[in-house]
DNA sequence: GCCCAGGCTGAACATTTGCTGAGAAAACGA
DNA sequence: TCGTTTTCTCAGCAAATGTTCAGCCTGGGC
């Protein structure tokens, strides 16, 4: 990971559950951002006024007010401030109510990975923010995540949804080892109860469809992990 | 051993089982830290808000509170402080999801190698701090932490985990002798029964694949130990 | 040069780890 | 609704790793 002398941008993060506020900030932080957190509507409005976030993620259920409420108010004070919603997965209508363009919605429960792509997603949108690459490109191996599409030596390949969140946080993470069980707490949902073997059968997945090519990028180093390495450094 | 004119950190050690806590706050201050222990979440949270620790390295099964607990009224009361995480290695329950709150963890029966390795890692990641090198050398030998891999001269070597922590550990303490029985207690779990025999075995087999150029750069010193010498002062 | 404790290393063995194919179950799309 | 895709589990296999040990080697004292 490349250390920031400065934030990426600030996010203002509101949930009521000290759970999820703890793991969404702590990871959060750990991308690079600076992270405030609320537990309640008033709470967000208030640090929003102060603080002026470049992005708000909302949970849409909150004790004190309903999220599109807050979200109108956060507007009030804070100007075009983009929302990133957080919902139930199956609130499927209320949702397109209150979204405008600049902002998003994630259901619950999500993965890390899921939240901080539309977070730089959003960034990107709203303040065109090229310090954050739409594309990523490691070998042959290319990733647009705004398409939703990759490429092995320019050709198309299907992914399932999983294993595009999978290549792309190894991607995002070229060079690093990342044990299965951080891949795990990363990619897979925060509330997943198995254990790190789907790990295996979804790098096996993606080796098949996307590591065909000599040198290989994906290693394995046993007992330790995986990495994604480029090409001229076995 | 150099003694250092400051800590490097001050660190704060929570464990209710004394004999963890003895281990692990011996071997830090032997290390160049600065530590203070707390044996409960009560005393944890009050030592926290008088002394402002650097990290915090916190059990996650503690008498009175939840290590999650902890480590959320941790965080309110001394903003950001980094927590590394120690658990049993079979946490496969709701414990689990609750880590990723965690900047790191290490699952018990950890190495002290282990635990020191984990703790710099994550306060270079938290505080940018380069006193903390991610990036080890030795003559012709180079070793990268965070990549886990090694070159000799500029060649690289596949190690096994046990071997990779060996040769950290020789690195870190490069010019200092070391006996086995240091070196057991240090790169080997801390429940590790059986003798020293293990380190000659793995000596060996690190000298076979690191230390394989003119001048030798691993030392035996009979009845003594071995150190890790740099060349031109042999 | 001889001796011996300590050190080295190859081989054997047990254990752990990772890979993959097959299949059940759930989610999805038409 | 029904077929298709996707996710996840599991078991068998293969390979790497951890550990022990016995026989050989070596440095250094005499």
């Amino acid at each position: 990971m490349i250390v920031l002398d400065r934030a990426e941008a600030r996010l203002l993060v509101v949930d009521d559950e000290p759970n999820i506020r703890e793991l969404l900030s702590a990871s959060l932080r750990r991308s690079g951002f600076e992270v405030i957190t609320a537990a309640d509507g008033r709470e967000a409005v208030h640090f929003a006024e102060r603080t002026r976030p470049d992005l708000v993620v909302l949970d849409v259920m909150l004790p004190d007010m309903d999220g599109f409420s807050v979200a109108g108010r956060l507007r009030d004070v804070s100007g075009q401030t983009p929302v990133l919603f957080l919902t139930a997965r199956d609130a499927t209508d209320d949702k397109v109510a209150g979204l405008r363009v600049a902002d998003d919605y994630v259901t619950k429960p999500f993965s890390l990975e899921e939240v901080v792509a539309r977070i730089r997603a959003v960034l990107r949108r709203t303040r065109g923010d090229l310090d954050i690459p739409a594309r990523l490109q490691v070998g042959t191996l290319e990733l647009d995540e705004e398409a939703h599409q990759v490429w092995v030596s320019g050709e198309p390949v299907r992914l399932s949804p999983t294993e595009f969140k999978l290549l792309h946080y190894f991607m995002v993470n070229t060079g690093r080892v990342l044990s299965k069980a951080q891949i795990l707490d990363h990619v897979w949902n925060y509330d997943f109860g198995g254990d790190a073997g789907v790990v295996e059968s979804y790098v096996s997945y993606l080796r098949r469809k996307v590591d065909v090519n000599e040198p290989r990028l994906i290693h394995t180093l046993r007992g330790v992990g995986y990495v994604l390495r480029p090409p001229r450094d076995d």
